[in-house]
DNA sequence: ATAGTCCTGCAACGGAAGTGCATTTTTTCC
DNA sequence: GGAAAAAATGCACTTCCGTTGCAGGACTAT
């Protein structure tokens, strides 16, 4: 918890007991949430609330969006290898069919993507749909 | 107008007054549009005619989903060479932060993309932000 | 012409995102 | 430590978009 508070203070966010909370629940996933699925983790809070903290989690670049095509925003921590802020990164996720489940792939690279001229790219997100190594297994 | 009806019956879809109208519009268009472009364009008619049209062309194959993290669903018509009905098709779609218009990118190729052990794609799709051509040049 | 199917228009619902404002908590500064 | 200021939280409400149910109208087939 002391980790948490020194990273959301690096970050210039204040450590409140709710932001930590969120994040760590953040942490603790494997997969992009929604901000119904943090919802229903912490009950007894409000939307607006974790709304609110989200926002200001991605703001200040500790959590990115994901649109997965299935409607909602996830999001989910922005690790070591997300430069998020940087104009030449790309997100690669991977959306499963079978659990709905979205993941960041940070280790699968992509290649640069050559555009035609007179467009240049500020960002870029992949979404990839399929079946994820776990549903495979089944 | 003739030739859209021919492609709609192709398509096993009814060519009635008002989906050939909505095809007219999404192939005059060069930019993917919103439900709310389309009930703009044509006042007069239904919003939930509009969007069973869309649905109907959306499981026919005739135009695809675009999204392109805006919130809103985009569509645009599926082209000669898109084709959406195959697993390994990459939809590259350009969305300018600029204009906020999406358009597809069907001649920009590509590369494959590696997963890792266990995962198995059916579908991607690939939206890259920046600058368009149109912006870029004022 | 008639029955059946499909399309369209109207109304309403539901989920998710977003906003305004009052209250509480935290920080700052004396 | 205590008051003032700033920030975070909680509550209510609104809006937007997608979606569905149902009734009437248009089209198709026999």
């Amino acid at each position: 918890m002391k980790a948490i508070e020194k990273f959301l203070e690096e970050k210039h966010v204040r450590p409140t007991a709710m932001r930590m909370l969120i994040f760590k629940f953040l942490a603790q996933k494997q997969v992009a949430v929604t901000l119904a699925d943090i919802e229903i983790a912490f009950e007894k809070s409000e939307r607006t609330t974790i709304y609110r903290t989200i926002k200001t989690f991605e703001n200040s670049g500790i959590v990115h969006v994901i649109e997965d095509g299935s409607g909602v925003s996830k999001y989910a921590l922005c690790e070591a290898g997300c430069n998020c802020e940087l104009d030449s990164d790309l997100h690669l996720h991977f959306h499963c069919e079978i659990c709905k489940e979205t993941q960041c792939l940070t280790e699968t690279k992509i290649p640069h993507i050559n555009l035609p001229p007179g467009f240049t790219a500020t960002d870029a997100s992949l979404v990839v749909k399929g079946t994820c190594d776990k549903c495979n297994k089944e």
